[in-house]
DNA sequence: TCTGGGGTCCTGCGGCTG
DNA sequence: TCTGCAGCCGCAGGACCC
């Protein structure tokens, strides 16, 4: 189950409360995928909708409420949300689409105080503490942020108003969709400890079983619990966040700007495949996806490291530091095809290859060093014009010649034998 | 039933270095 | 020169989040 499925309930809207020390907002846009498409699609409204992976191996990005009142949810397989939901209509994924116009809702915030921090495309934390003069009191702010959203975007999004990050976002959860909720700061232990344990943030399918073999069914028994004991039973930072959490303790601050720490691009194929030539094609690929990524972001990173994933969904990784770091595909895959070489997978059934560049620098710190090779600097200023090329006919426009789709044949259509 | 893609963080281990 | 130790770093894997 997920996090967003938990304390599904009519939508309260809660303004009696009393909001005093509830600095924090966290705003969630309700089944923001669905509602951006609906705003093209309006006859859709109140059908069962879906936005997700369309191939044979796609998931549910995705569902609007008629789609998850029929068991459908985000994460879950296409092939058994279709199953459980026939008649719903499915739409492909649109990244770029759902990036503009969370461009608009975060600009909608800023309106209201600088302090955003965006946690994902369709929510974000917002530190109001500094606006109640201007703007009236958090719950009000709310308010006025769900007004402008639906009025300006046509969109819904739902409030969770309180004194910590953690416990705000509960409370957006907790009036899903199109709701305000707020937990006064003198009621957040009591509201807390009447969840189940999954509802803290940290606590996913696996963690949640080990802390079922020890006892607690609720965030108010893990409370109870010794914090030696968690701490020993499930490692020192997870038990004592834990802990800290069912206390309604969470120092965390809202952040404006946290730098990417890595950047990565994967594929799965549409069937398994084994062949050696197809995979280092897709590794060329996703090292150039990612290299331009990079250049864009003007960053450039030490680490590269190669994903595998088996036909058994067993999953390996392997990583190398290089001396300098690079934004360059050349060096990218260079690396990539080497640890391919070695990981002792080539030739196995792969469903999922991926490509990631980590520990990253800005780039304006490394132009000295990366430009000491002649041919370095030949190779960079090719791949700028590949940039500028992409940038201005769009992807696809340019690329390695060995990546060309050839006319008889399909890229993925080489599968395993 | 059969599992995407983009990330972050934590843990444990081994190697290197002073 | 060898050994023990602590600290750091890189790596691999797992868990989690949206």
């Amino acid at each position: 189950m997920s996090k967003k499925q938990l304390h599904r309930m009519p939508p309260p809207t809660n303004l009696e409360g009393g909001d005093e020390g509830c600095g924090i907002l966290h705003v969630d846009m309700d089944a923001f995928f669905v509602s951006v498409e609906l705003r093209e699609r309006p006859e859709l409204r109140g059908s069962p909708v879906i936005v997700g992976g369309v191939g044979a191996r796609g998931v549910v990005s995705s569902a609007s409420y008629e789609a998850r009142d029929r068991g459908v949810h985000s994460a879950m397989p296409m092939s058994r949300a279709r199953r459980l939901c026939p008649e719903a209509v499915v739409l492909p994924v649109d990244h770029g689409k759902y990036a503009v116009v969370s461009a608009e809702v975060m600009e909608i915030f800023r309106t209201v105080t600088p302090l955003v921090e965006p946690l994902s495309l369709d929510e974000a934390f917002l530190d109001v503490s500094g606006a109640r003069r201007r703007m009236g009191s958090p719950a009000s702010i709310g308010q006025t942020i769900r007004a402008e959203v639906a009025g300006r975007l046509g969109i819904t999004c739902s409030v969770g108003v309180a004194g910590t990050k953690f416990v705000a976002k509960l409370a957006s959860t907790r009036c899903k969709p199109d709701g305000l909720f707020v937990v006064p700061v003198g009621e957040t232990v009591p509201f807390l400890h009447a969840l189940p344990i999954g509802a803290l943030w940290g606590v996913g399918e696996s963690t949640e079983q080990r802390l079922r073999a020890l006892g607690p069914r609720t965030v108010g028994d893990l409370a109870r619990m010794s914090r030696d004991v968690l701490c020993r039973r499930l490692g020192g930072a997870l038990g004592a966040h834990l802990h800290d959490l069912s206390w309604g303790r969470d120092p965390r601050r809202v952040v404006t700007d946290t730098p990417d720490r890595s950047i990565s691009g994967e594929e799965t194929f549409p069937r398994d495949v084994a062949d050696p030539e197809v995979v280092r094609r897709e590794l060329l690929r996703l090292s150039e996806r990612v290299a331009a990524r990079l250049r864009h972001a003007e960053v450039a990173g030490r680490t590269v490291a190669i994903k595998l994933r088996r036909a058994d969904f067993s999953t390996i990784t392997r990583a190398r530091t290089l001396g300098e770091p690079t934004d360059m595909a050349r060096d990218i895959y260079h690396t990539v095809t080497s640890l391919y070489e070695a990981s002792g997978l080539v030739g196995t059934p792969l469903r999922l290859v991926g490509v990631r560049v980590a520990n990253l620098v800005e780039r304006a710190g490394t132009v000295h060093q990366m430009a000491l090779g002649e041919g370095d600097s030949a190779w960079r200023e090719a791949e700028r014009a590949v940039d500028r090329l992409t940038t201005r006919f769009g992807a696809g426009a340019i690329g390695p010649a060995s990546l060309i789709r050839r006319p008889a044949s399909s890229e993925h259509d080489e599968v395993a034998e």
